[in-house]
DNA sequence: ATAGGCGCCTGCTGGC
DNA sequence: TGCCAGCAGGCGCCTA
């Protein structure tokens, strides 16, 4: 569910909740999520101080004293929030966690349980996990030059390279095309096809897409809440996203749906003309066909 | 190297 | 009302 934006909004939401703050206890459901717990982080956990609250992409890292870390992903349906602990357990909670010296809580919440919890014994460990898994570069923080290097190199289509989180992290399905809106390009377009030009458009694309989202503390479709509980406001900017039928913002003619990369991918057919210089074999073909008719 | 399909899960919606 | 297919902010594995 929650990308880049909606993750730093919880991160923002919950810093001033966590960081001074100790685990009294810690509490780990039974139900397995993405990746397994081992009973022994728990009691490592036990009074612990929370000295930093973070994102790195789409994961929320928890630093706790004496280099201790407690890595959050949300996957689809996670939630991660402060909440009273005399309030009920809301169901699927499937991590409990007691804030010392308030009546608070944070608690992990995931319906479709693609999330996970892990538990990092020092600072370079987590990095370790973080270079292994080739998590690639914050999209602020990404150079034009590398940015039009990975392009160029890759035969993959944009939408491809956009969802991949070893090129750049924090980017999901939502604002890939959001930002491929933005940058007029269509989703189909190979890597390689793109002009430096084009690939400067996109980069900035992404960014100002992710801004103005951050902005409007993330999209809220079913399940997203920030780290208070509450949901955020750019589902309403949408400008192709979910929009399939509907007038495109730029031209008024009807945005279209398409299956791309596993994923539904929505764009404006009009504004995002697809200008690969060396198309497929395949789709050369196809075209010749039609022009027969 | 790349695309596509599937699986991991639960819940919601729309059609019949 | 019930049933069934299809859909969903992610991601890793497998095959061709």
């Amino acid at each position: 569910m929650p990308e880049l934006p909606e993750v730093e909004t919880i991160v923002t939401d919950l810093r001033p909740r966590l960081v001074g703050r100790r685990i009294a206890s810690f509490r780990v459901g039974k139900k397995n999520l993405r990746r397994p717990w081992n009973t022994r982080w728990t009691s490592a956990l036990r009074g612990k101080k929370i000295e930093t609250v973070v994102r790195r992409g789409k994961w929320i890292v928890l630093r706790l004293e004496k280099g201790l870390h407690l890595v959050f992903h949300l996957g689809m349906t996670g939630q991660l929030m402060v909440v009273q602990a005399r309030q009920p357990l809301a169901s699927h909670t499937h991590v409990v966690a007691d804030l010392d010296e308030t009546d608070e809580q944070l608690h992990f919440r995931d319906i479709r349980r693609f999330g996970s919890v892990t538990f990092f014994a020092g600072e370079a460990h987590v990095n370790r996990f973080f270079h292994d898994s080739g998590l690639g570069p914050e999209p602020f923080d990404l150079e034009p030059g590398y940015w039009r290097n990975c392009l160029a190199r890759t035969s993959r289509c944009l939408k491809a390279v956009l969802l991949d989180q070893r090129v750049l992290a924090g980017v999901g399905n939502i604002y890939a095309d959001e930002a491929l809106f933005e940058a007029q390009l269509h989703p189909r377009r190979l890597g390689r096809t793109v002009r430096p030009q084009e690939a400067g458009r996109l980069r900035r694309a992404v960014i100002q897409v992710l801004n103005r989202a951050i902005y409007k503390r993330g999209s809220s479709i079913r399940d997203y809440v920030g780290g208070n509980g509450d949901r955020g406001e750019y589902q309403e900017e949408f400008r192709v996203y979910s929009r399939a039928g509907a007038p495109c913002v730029r031209c008024r003619r009807p945005i279209r749906r398409i299956r791309l990369a596993g994923r539904s991918t929505y764009f404006c057919p009009s504004c995002q003309r697809n200008r690969s210089q060396f198309r497929s074999q395949e789709s050369r073909v196809r075209s010749q066909k039609k022009s027969e008719w």
